[in-house]
Parts: C-alpha cells; sequence; structure tokens
DNA sequence: AAGATACTGTGTAATTTTTACACTATCTTA
DNA sequence: TAAGATAGTGTAAAAATTACACAGTATCTT
C-alpha cells in the first residue's frame, strides 16, 4: 500500500505479561530467546505487529502462536517507546497483560522460531529480563492491581470451579497482602456474582471446601452501569 | 541508523487529548486541519514521531509546538492501532492527555503548518471530529474520570489560587455528577493536602470566597505510599 | 477406633466512611 | 437598607470496613 506518509526505519512490537496462578503463586510466562538481542536471555513473549494487522489481532495472534491458546482475557496497559529500549533500532511496544487458567502445564512449547523455551515464573522470583522488560513486568502488575480493584478479573485466572480460599489466596498473589478470610468471603459473596455449586472439592486430606463459579451474567447484569464501564 | 529490522511502511502519531476548565465548562482544545486528509475537519492535536525521539519526548514537543506550554501534566492513556484508523496509511497512535490551566486565553496560536487554528471546546458540544478522534476522546474521558478518583489531579485545571466552589464545579464537569457541597468540602479538608490561604476570591458581586492552593508538598508525604503508586 | 492434622466455615461489635439534608452569614449592588 | 447571590457550616442515619477466635469435618496415622 502507498501511504504518502514518510517510511520509517522503525518498527511496532508487542510485548505481553501472560499471568498464571498455581500453586498458590502468581506467575508469568517468560521465554528464553533464541535469537540476538539478548540471545539466551529471559524475555516476555512479544514479536513484531504486521504492517497490515491491528494490535489487538497482533496480541492476540502472538498470545496464540506461543501458547496455542485463544479468547485470553487481554488488556492493553502501556506503550513503551525509549529510543534505545531496543539496541537494534527504534521499537515502540504495545504491552499487554493476559489472564490464563495454567491447569497444570509448566512449561509451554513455543512454535516460534525466536524463542527456545518458555517457562512460568513466580512473580517473586524473577530472573533478569532483557530489553526493557522488567520495566514493563513491573507497570503490568500494577496495572492489574488497580484493576482488580474495581472488576473481577481474577476469575481469568482460576479454573471454572474454585473454593473461596483458592480465590483468597490469588487476590493476596497479586495485591500482595494478607486479608482476613470472613471478611473476604463476607464481601466476595456479597457482590452476588458467584454461584455456589452443589460440590465439593476433592483430592484434598482434610475437611473438602465448597466449589463455587463466576457467574459472568449475573456479574453484567448487577454492575452494567458500574463497574463494566472501562 | 542501521537497524537490521524490516523497514515498515508504516508510521508513529501522538494524538493528545488538552484539557482545559474555565467557565465552569471542562474544555479541550481541537485544531481545525489545513491539510488533507481531514482537511477544515476539526481534530485532536497530534503529529509523528520523528525516528530519534522517545514518545514522552515526542507528546512534550508536539504540545509546545501546539500551545508554547511546557511542563504540563501529561498521562499517557492508550495507543490505537487498528490499521484502517487512518486513511493514508499505517498509522498507529499513542494518546496523551494533558491539563493545563487556560487563564483566559480562548485561542490558541498554533505554530505548525498542519493546523489553521486552534479552539477550546466544550466536552459536551464537541463537533465531529477527524480520524477515530471522537473513540480516543472518549477514552480519555474515562481514563481522566477514572484516574481522579484516586489521585487529585484536577488542581493541574485551576488556577494557582482557587475557591472550594471553583474546585467542586470542577469535580462536577469531570464526573458528570452533582455533588454535595457539604460533604464534598468536608471531604477535600480531610485529606489535608488543601492550604487554606489568608486571601479571598476578588471582582465578584457577593460575599468573597476564600483562597486555597494544593500543596504538594504535603500530598505527598501523607500519600507517598498510597494513592501516589502509580 | 482414637487421636493428630489441616483446613473449612461462621458472627459480632467497634470503627470509619458515606450519605442526606437546610439554614444563617457575608458581601455587593441598587 | 433591602434584595440578590453565593459562602460556609453540623448532625444524624446508614453503610462499609475492620478486627478478631473457635468449633466442625474430612483424612490420615498408628
Amino acid at each position: 500500500m502507498e501511504t504518502g506518509l514518510p517510511k520509517f526505519d522503525s518498527a511496532f512490537s508487542i510485548d505481553c505479561v501472560i499471568f498464571g496462578f498455581e500453586a498458590g503463586e502468581l506467575k508469568i510466562l517468560l521465554i528464553e530467546r533464541a535469537e540476538d538481542p539478548f540471545k539466551d536471555w529471559w524475555a516476555l513473549p512479544g514479536n513484531l505487529v504486521e504492517n497490515d494487522e491491528g494490535i489487538e489481532s497482533a496480541a492476540t495472534r502472538i498470545l496464540y502462536e506461543l501458547t496455542g491458546w485463544r479468547e485470553l482475557h487481554m488488556e492493553q496497559f502501556h506503550t513503551f517507546g525509549d529510543v534505545n529500549r531496543h539496541p537494534l533500532g527504534r521499537v515502540i511496544t504495545v504491552a499487554y497483560y493476559a489472564l490464563i487458567r495454567i491447569n497444570g502445564k509448566k512449561e509451554v512449547k513455543p512454535v516460534t522460531q525466536y524463542a527456545k523455551k518458555a517457562f512460568w515464573h513466580p512473580i517473586n522470583d524473577l530472573p533478569r529480563l532483557g530489553f526493557d522488560h522488567s520495566d514493563i513486568f513491573e507497570t503490568s502488575i500494577q496495572k492489574l492491581r488497580r484493576r482488580l480493584s474495581y472488576q473481577p478479573i481474577a476469575f481469568e485466572l482460576l479454573p471454572e470451579k474454585f473454593t473461596l480460599t483458592q480465590l483468597q489466596l490469588l487476590y493476596e498473589a497479586i495485591l500482595n497482602k494478607k486479608l482476613d478470610k470472613r471478611n473476604f468471603r463476607k464481601k466476595m459473596l456479597s457482590y452476588g456474582f458467584l454461584k455456589e455449586l452443589d460440590e465439593k472439592q476433592k483430592g484434598v486430606s482434610y475437611r473438602a471446601a465448597k466449589l463455587y463459579k463466576f457467574d459472568r451474567r449475573k456479574y453484567n447484569k448487577i454492575f452494567q452501569n458500574d463497574m463494566n464501564e472501562e
């Protein structure tokens, strides 16, 4: 396409902070880079945006290529555009966070050529990251926290059926602080979008807890004019 | 600079939603375009990002070129990257909002070649805008509202000395709802970052109100571990 | 089967925050 | 000095938040 606009010796990319929750810990998916720059370093998954591709679809595509998953909860949270953030040239990157249900797979096989492998890393024990990805991660967790305070996005990280304790542990992991059990339950249940199931936790060596699920229909009904608007 | 990266037939830009508050109304600064596309349409001020320029500095520069003002409160709030948002080609735009003190000037003389003139428009009576700028504006006001709920950014829009009524009118204009006078005052004063001055409003034909100013030092002290972190 | 282990599930009182609401005080102008 | 216009103020009720501890139940061990 001839645009009539000046040509730029520069590029856009998408970087993704992919959050998962497992074993009571909040984790992000990192790739080990197979190529320079930052060969052998850990980095956030990301890639260049094609010229004929919207940034939303680019983010979806990149996530799909890496994980094989679609329809994840994704949220654009910031764009990083320092001139020197990429050693090879001008690359402006639009950062997204994604929330996924880990479901036990620890390793994810990336299909792409630029990454050797991908692993989940607990956010409290991250390796050094290439580029400015540590900054990007820091920003992402702050935005995620803020978001959680007005939208119940945590459910995107849990299995469909979960216990209130699991939910609380997740909130604690994201907010990085202990919460009071009774107050937490009271509050969560008061929202009215949790559906209690006739089912209990299985495979635990102690009293099994009730399972709940997030009732999105009820949620939308209740909060259509509140928390829902962006 | 030779980057080794593929060349893109595409461009970055910055668009700014510049908020001002005047005569009890929240306004934004629009330019009338002198060039195609959207010649003679109103649009948000914005421009391309130079290749050797960070996006923060580009935003600062663009704002300065248009208004002559520096050191405004600016905040990046979203990046728009649909393939077809710009009729001439692929332009990804990083959107910022800026808050400025109008101080009575209604017209701002833009120095740039692409804009005929710039005018303040009340946000409740905006003309049709070129490109996807109406979407960008909508997003900006939502982000601004959200932000105001946890950070006292309103002061950036008021003169240094202001009355509590002025402050309340501004909150009402941003949040688009009436607030209770007594409750508003009680709450604002309770934060402890408003400094009451030994001075009164002048030039009004009724009882003059006390003037206050925002005490940024106190604010930082009080909220350093709370509202302050991003 | 008895006891140890480990987590589930529950209520209340105190405190803080939010909300609703109306009149007097002060200044200016005619 | 009266009329007009906004400033400035308090309280009570309701709602939300916080702090706090133990009995119940399933499983496992011996």
